[in-house]
DNA sequence: CGCGTTTATTGGATGGTACCAATTCAGTCT
DNA sequence: AGACTGAATTGGTACCATCCAATAAACGCG
C-alpha cells in the first residue's frame, strides 16, 4: 500500500504535472491544489516547501507559486560516487588499490571521534568514469564498527555494503573542499600531467544521531570534475 | 514591537537556551516547549525544522530532539565576501582593479539570461583578508539594471549597494566550483608562486523570482581558502 | 538474571480554521 | 492617459485536534 506520506506523494505528483511547463508558469493556488488532490492545505504546503527547497518552484506572497527556471545546479545532497556519476551520465567504475587495518593517528582520530591509538579500516580506490580515472578515494572506518570488511567485495558501492552488512546508515556529512597541487603518485594514478591541480573533498559521514561513521578524502581531476549546487540566503 | 514571526523568535530562543549544552543533550519534548513558551506545537515544529536544517539539532522519532555535536561545518548559505570573512575572523578589504561597461558575449549572456549583444557592467576587484590577497573577483550585471553603478564607491559591499540603490535583492545563487591552474596575471595579483592552483567559484545570483541578476567568477588562493558545509541525504 | 513483551512517550502526518501581509488588478478620480 | 485607491486574491503565520510510527523504559516470564 501507499506507505508513503501524502505530502511526499503530492510532491512527486506536482513535479510530474509541471514536467514540461515553461518557467514562471503559475501553479494552481495552494487552496486549489488542496481540493483537487483531496488533501489539506497543510499537506500542500509541506509538499511545496520541499519543492521550493529543492529549487523546483518559487513562491511570492500575494502572487502565487511558480515553476522555477531550469537551473543548472541541483541542490547539494549527499551522494555516493556511483550516484554522482549516474547524474552526469557516466559509467562508474572502481579499481581497488589497497585495503587494510591501520592505526588511526591524530588527525583521522579527531575526524572520526575515536582514540588516536584505535584501529581503523582503510580502503583506497581509484574511481573511474567511463573507464578512465576520475578520482582517488581514501575511505576510513573505525575498525570495530565494520568487522570483516576487508574480506568483502570492495569494488562496488561501499554505502550499499555498509547498509546491508552492518546496518550503517549515513544520513549526512560534513565536507571540506579545497584546491590542491597533485603530487607525483596522484597525478600518475589519475593520468594527468605533473603539477596539475586537483579538487580535494574531505568528508565525514554521520549517522542518524550525528555520530561520525566514516571519513573519506577524495581527490578529483580538476579537468573532469566540478561541484554544482544552489545556495540560499539564510533566514534573517 | 515583535514584528518577527513567533517560530523565528522561538528558534533564536531555543538556540540560546542550548547554548553551552553538551552534544546529544535532549531538548524538552515538542509538547513541553509548546506549553513553556505559550505557543502551539506546530510553531515549535517550525522552529525545530529550521534548527534541524541548520544542523543545530537532530531528531529521532520516538526518542526526542537532541543538540547536535559541534560540527565543523555550517550549512551552506549565500554570503557576501564580507560576511564570509567575518565568519573566519578575518578583516575584509578590497582593491578596485577595473570597472566599466562591456559587451556581454555568449557565455556571460547565457549565464545572465540576456542577449549576447547587450551591455553588461563589469567590476574587477582584488579582495583582501587581513590586508593580504585572498581572491580575484569579477562581477557582472546587466547594464540596464544598474545605471550609474560605475560612479559609485565600489570598494565596499556590492550586495549592500545593490539593495539600497537599486532595490536588487539576491535571494539565492547557482554555484559551480572547480580547481584551476592560475595563469601569470592571476598568480601575480594573488601573490602566489607561478603554477599554483586556485579554487574557482562561478556564481549566478538570482532574485526572489529566480531571475538572474548578477554573474560572478571568483578565484581563491588554494592555500588560504576552503569551503565547508554539510550535506544531507535526499528524502527518499 | 536475562530476554522477550507490553506500554507509555515522542516525534511525524494530516485535517481543519482563522487571520495577517504582500500583491494584483479593476475601478475611480484627476 | 496617468496616478491613486481599495477590494479580491494568494501565500504566510498560528492555533487546535487526532491519529500513526518509532522508540525506549517498565514489566513479567522462564
Amino acid at each position: 500500500m501507499a506507505r508513503q506520506a501524502k505530502h511526499e506523494e503530492l510532491r512527486v505528483a506536482l513535479l510530474g504535472e509541471m514536467g514540461g511547463a515553461a518557467p514562471h508558469t503559475p501553479l494552481p493556488t495552494e487552496r486549489e491544489i488542496a481540493t483537487q488532490h483531496g488533501v489539506s492545505r497543510n499537506t500542500v504546503r509541506q509538499a511545496l516547501d520541499a519543492l521550493e527547497a529543492a529549487g523546483s518552484v518559487y513562491r511570492v506572497q500575494g502572487a502565487g507559486t511558480f515553476v522555477a527556471p531550469p537551473v543548472v545546479s541541483k541542490s547539494l545532497t549527499l551522494t555516493s560516487f556511483s550516484e554522482d556519476m549516474a547524474e552526469r551520465n557516466l559509467e562508474p567504475g572502481s579499481r581497488l588499490l589497497a585495503a587494510g587495518t591501520v592505526r588511526a593517528g591524530r588527525q583521522l582520530a579527531e575526524r572520526l571521534g575515536v582514540a588516536p591509538d584505535s584501529k581503523v579500516v582503510r580502503v583506497s580506490r581509484l574511481r573511474l568514469a567511463d573507464g578512465s580515472p576520475m578520482c582517488l578515494e581514501n575511505v576510513h572506518f573505525p575498525a570495530d564498527r565494520v568487522p570483516g570488511l576487508v574480506d568483502e567485495d570492495l569494488t562496488g558501492s561501499l554505502y550499499a555494503l555498509l547498509n546491508e552488512r552492518y546496518g550503517l546508515d549515513i544520513r549526512s556529512a560534513d565536507q571540506i573542499i579545497r584546491a590542491v597541487d597533485l603530487d607525483d603518485t596522484e597525478s600518475a594514478l589519475l593520468g594527468v600531467p605533473l603539477g596539475s591541480s586537483g579538487l580535494r573533498v574531505q568528508r565525514v559521514g554521520l549517522d542518524r544521531r550525528d555520530t561520525p561513521v566514516e571519513a573519506t578524502t577524495t581527490i578529483y581531476r580538476a579537468d573532469r570534475y566540478d561541484i554544482r549546487f544552489t545556495v540560499r540566503r539564510a533566514q534573517s
